[in-house]
DNA sequence: AAGGTGCGCAACCGCCTGGCT
DNA sequence: GAGCCAGGCGGTTGCGCACCT
């Protein structure tokens, strides 16, 4: 398609942004393809499109998510799914791409809080750190080991298409009945976060950023 | 100080969809 | 209605940086 040699790909420089910026400027935000080739950048029209949505629009906000931003980034990954485009649209300044990045560092980080979580419990119960049946039958435990058919150091929760299937698993599962916390006003269950501050003499948090910001020491 | 490791994020890939002819 | 194409979208990769040992 290109006849003029090959299209850059990689980090885009200052230059190139603001080449980008001044076409859109006067081109609008469309017509990518013609807007790529018009401007003279060598680069697709798909990259232009990615760099201007994800980086060079003028109103998008850069910086780390709010705790009110994660709350309606949770509440809609719950109703809607993996559907960051429409979770990115009740987000003004935020993209889809940096939501969806958002989600799978949160999701690994509580996929982490849950294996310690299954291990304590089950420390609790039998007095040795084997996996008992209190975590071999629907817990990421047994996800990681038998139902996928991975070891403990393979897993990685946050991979598709097991991720689907763990978000599915997780807004089910209450660790620990016993303990349980009533769900917020939004329905977020807290318990897994809770119990581990309370493994751990801590207990002071009552958010899941309260949690994340707990490294464990 | 150097090497290893983990994390965050920008960017790419490939499939899907909708509009146009 | 069929085919084409641009754009949209979700999934994935890879780089750079910070932190740890």
């Amino acid at each position: 398609m290109q006849g003029e040699g090959k299209l850059r790909k990689g980090p885009w420089s200052e230059e190139e942004d603001e080449h980008l910026a001044s076409a859109v400027a006067v081109l609008g935000e469309r017509r990518w393809d013609s807007l790529a080739r018009a401007s003279g950048l060598r680069r697709s029209g798909k990259s232009c499109r990615l760099r201007w949505m994800n980086y060079l629009r003028p109103d998008l906000k850069h910086g780390h998510i709010s705790t009110e931003e994660e709350r309606v980034i949770i509440e809609l990954h719950e109703k809607l799914g993996n559907k960051w485009s429409r979770i990115a649209q009740k987000l003004p300044g935020r993209t889809d791409n940096e939501i969806k990045n958002y989600w799978r560092s949160y999701l690994k980080k509580k996929s982490q809080a849950m294996e310690k979580e299954c291990l304590r419990s089950t420390i609790n119960s039998s007095g040795n750190t084997s996996l008992t049946s209190e975590c071999d039958t629907a817990s990421p435990c047994s996800i990681n080991g038998d139902i996928l058919g991975f070891t403990d150091d393979s897993f990685d929760a946050t991979n598709s298409p097991y991720e689907t299937r763990l978000t599915e698993w997780m807004s089910n599962w209450t660790p620990d009945t016993s303990k349980s916390e009533p769900k917020d006003e939004y329905g977020w269950n807290f318990d897994i976060y809770h119990q581990e501050c309370i493994f751990d003499d801590c207990r002071s948090s009552t958010s899941i950023w309260d949690y994340s910001l707990w490294d464990g020491k």
